[in-house]
DNA sequence: ACGTTTGTAACTATACTTGTTACGAATGGT
DNA sequence: ACCATTCGTAACAAGTATAGTTACAAACGT
């Protein structure tokens, strides 16, 4: 998404992307479909086709990807579930549960501050004077 | 743990603990070498043995047991580092990293807050009748 | 001395994630 | 209209992590 704020409205390849993480273009895909769904970017098929971010930069937070990326199971309780037959195990899930969801909103709560334009701001210092149209600093 | 803190002083047998969650004593061992390895829970072996809490269960908070069990992997970033040729990619990891430890402070704030003593109030009133060495409500 | 229980290693089974190949559909350039 | 290019997606292989199992030595109480 970065990379993506970074190119501004030109479209990335799926090509670059995965060559700039070290990874295969379908896995690249697959994450952008998911974004795609969730509205935070726009892909186009065809010769001169690619990614872009859906909003400006500023507009989109880590809880937003983080929302579209997540399968929702990340915070799991047991996969076996507990014996009936213990007193405690009966009871401890919903307590459990109340938990993890404190949890999670407080995951959310950190997410929900930080957008693209941050973590694009917070690399820029570095990368600015490689960048291609902008006017170098110098 | 909380069952530790229900049964009190007597020491519970990894087998108790097994069966009411549905598995193995040996994973449960497991989970129970690190908990001793962090100080929260003792254990001994032979005919009258077992595993009971290191402390009082206000003194055991969930992220005590977190850290305990925790092989601090959980939130991790690449698997294959980024590819250098990329200016982006190359700086993004120490953004994330902060974004990642932020989250990770956000959690331990959570689970800090927690005692097993709460959690075990939060499931008595529907164990507490079947509660031995205590007296009845009637 | 004996039965019991922990601690730990070694191995298997299962599930999940990632990587790869393949191909149809959409798009823009010529 | 044709063609190279790129996405979307399915199907499959490979790798990784977790959980479960068996086995056995060491420690302990009676």
């Amino acid at each position: 998404m970065t990379m993506m704020a970074w190119a501004g409205d030109e479209p990335l390849k799926s090509e670059q992307v995965a060559c700039s993480v070290n990874t295969n273009p379908v896995v690249i895909r697959r994450i952008l479909c998911a974004l795609q769904r969730a509205r935070l970017v726009v892909s186009q098929t065809g010769s001169a086709g690619g990614s872009r971010l859906a909003r400006k930069p500023g507009q989109i937070t880590l809880l937003d990807i983080y929302r579209a990326v997540d399968a929702g199971d990340l915070f799991s309780l047991h996969r076996q579930p507990p014996n009936d037959s213990c007193p405690v195990g009966m009871n401890i899930e919903t307590v459990l549960e109340d938990v993890l969801a404190e949890v999670g909103q407080s995951i959310e709560r950190v997410l929900a501050k930080i957008t693209i334009e941050k973590v694009l701001q917070a690399i820029e210092p570095r990368t600015s004077m490689l960048r291609r149209g902008r006017k170098t600093v110098s």
